[in-house]
DNA sequence: CGTCCTTTTGATGCCGGTCAATGGATGTGG
DNA sequence: CCACATCCATTGACCGGCATCAAAAGGACG
């Protein structure tokens, strides 16, 4: 079980982060490719968003107070803090983990480009874990209270945000029934379907290859692996002409082959309901 | 991996399964323990909902349209019904699980008398796992149109109804964390423990001592280990004098070491918002 | 009083964690 | 542009936790 190479130093939120201010406008030097954020300034742009929950990309776009930019590898959100602000990812991944005393962590959630983070402010309640950036990361910042606002006035609204809260519940559940059922090759194929289809939905993919930049020890801290063994067993899958995963990139050799490993019949079901 | 015992037989649901129809009260003979149920047919009865849910409870009343009876081991919700009604549990305990297609089985929640089922109906789609009764059970079965209509004219109910809803995350979340990242014993005392609080907060305890009707292949299915597995930590955990879990009872024997090897500080943090 | 399910116990072996060390890649300051 | 530090990927050795297979011993129930 891995420990957490700044397990203590960043427990808590530093008191003066080295955050942008809400701005009009995202900063920082345009990515190279557009698909891969909003560079418009706009949540419209995300396929996800037009395809599955318009009424929340208006909603987010309506209450947008600006935007936020953290470095790779920070925790920009902690367990315990309330939401007052609903986070739409803009550029960058991200996921959300817990720790336990000792260090050892596990990651509950990868969060894509298009994914809104903070949905605890519709529950009512603090977040129950943390959220630290892979990679440099711009945020959209909506108002929370405008959004429930919005949702008392808007049931479709309404049914799409209890919608995406349960597509939270979805997702650990099946991270649940990798690590505890599934080996871990078929495992680790799950996850990485996962991931993938989740960007080609997004129109993030580029044939069957597309971008990884979690590291390996972020893959093992999701999959309840130690690296070592993930990194054995990346190799196998490379080895048997499966997948390969290595400077920031994946590349899905033998889709069916790689489907049916991972256990699932049909991938495209796995990008439609933005699973 | 523990293949389901009964796996492809219950695959499918029956057509014309024995259930009861929805009745005035409930039926069946009266169970010993006036505490452990709603004996007097209202859902008010619970602490959980008086304490946590009090606008949930009336409304659940109030589109009440009777009682429904399973017996023990049967799977009354399957994977892709729509929900039309909500339920509540009133006897006996249920499970929520996947299996794969070679049989595999992931427990995905325990549910215990008080709990609501069928919170879909409210995120609008599908159930996404099928649910088991653990002994006899009796559900309040309410109607989820007037539940969804209750929802738009008083945001205090929905406030609660989306908290329900995210406790079933926080509740996978915890799994999850015990499965990928604790030990066997942690993650099993962790479970227990969990399970136990939660009946102590719906009255359900007696002293440190409670039912535990699960059997031990389920209790692995839910913990991610092999049954003979299980067993034996079970009776490494009696020997170490801190629980023991046999004949249907657990019995708490070292509340402060049990807690220490959940890895929970306070035990009450457990009981309190329904977790 | 069989039948079925659950619990229990033993034997066997491998998956996967832990420890340790090296190489590669990136970044930083001098 | 190089020395150094850091992080990440990689590889090997070791071995213990846990699955698997097999089988017996309760219970529970019709």
């Amino acid at each position: 079980m891995a420990l957490s190479n700044k397990a203590e130093g960043l427990r808590q939120r530093p008191s003066n982060s080295h955050i942008d201010k809400a701005t009009a406008q995202p900063k920082g030097k345009k990515p190279k490719d557009k698909r891969a954020n909003g560079a418009d300034g706009s949540v419209l742009r995300f396929n996800c968003f037009t395809a599955n929950s318009h009424e929340v990309a208006s909603a987010l776009q309506s209450a947008r107070k600006g935007f936020r930019k953290y470095p790779s590898g920070t925790t920009f959100l902690y367990e315990g803090d309330i939401m007052n602000e609903v986070f739409t990812l803009f550029t960058g991944w991200a996921f959300g983990y817990k720790l336990l005393e000792d260090g050892r962590r596990q990651i509950l959630n990868i969060y894509l480009p298009g994914d809104v983070l903070g949905l605890s402010a519709f529950s009512g309640t603090f977040i129950d874990h943390d959220v630290e950036s892979v990679g440099s990361v711009q945020l959209c910042v909506s108002d929370a209270a405008r959004m429930r606002l919005a949702c008392r006035q808007n049931s479709v609204l309404l049914d799409q945000i209890i919608r995406l809260i349960d597509i939270e519940r979805i997702k650990l559940q099946q991270r649940l029934i990798g690590v505890g059922r599934r080996s871990s090759p078929e495992s680790i194929a799950h996850f990485l379907l996962t991931l993938f289809m989740g960007l080609k939905s997004r129109d993030l993919t580029y044939g069957n290859a597309c971008t990884m930049p979690l590291t390996q020890t972020v893959m093992a801290d999701a999959l309840g692996l130690s690296a070592e063994h993930l990194n054995r067993l990346l190799h196998q899958l490379r080895d048997d002409g499966l997948v390969s995963v290595s400077r920031g990139k994946m590349v899905i050799h033998d889709p069916a082959a790689f489907a049916k490993m991972a256990g699932i019949d049909d991938p495209e079901t796995l990008s439609q309901p933005l699973l």
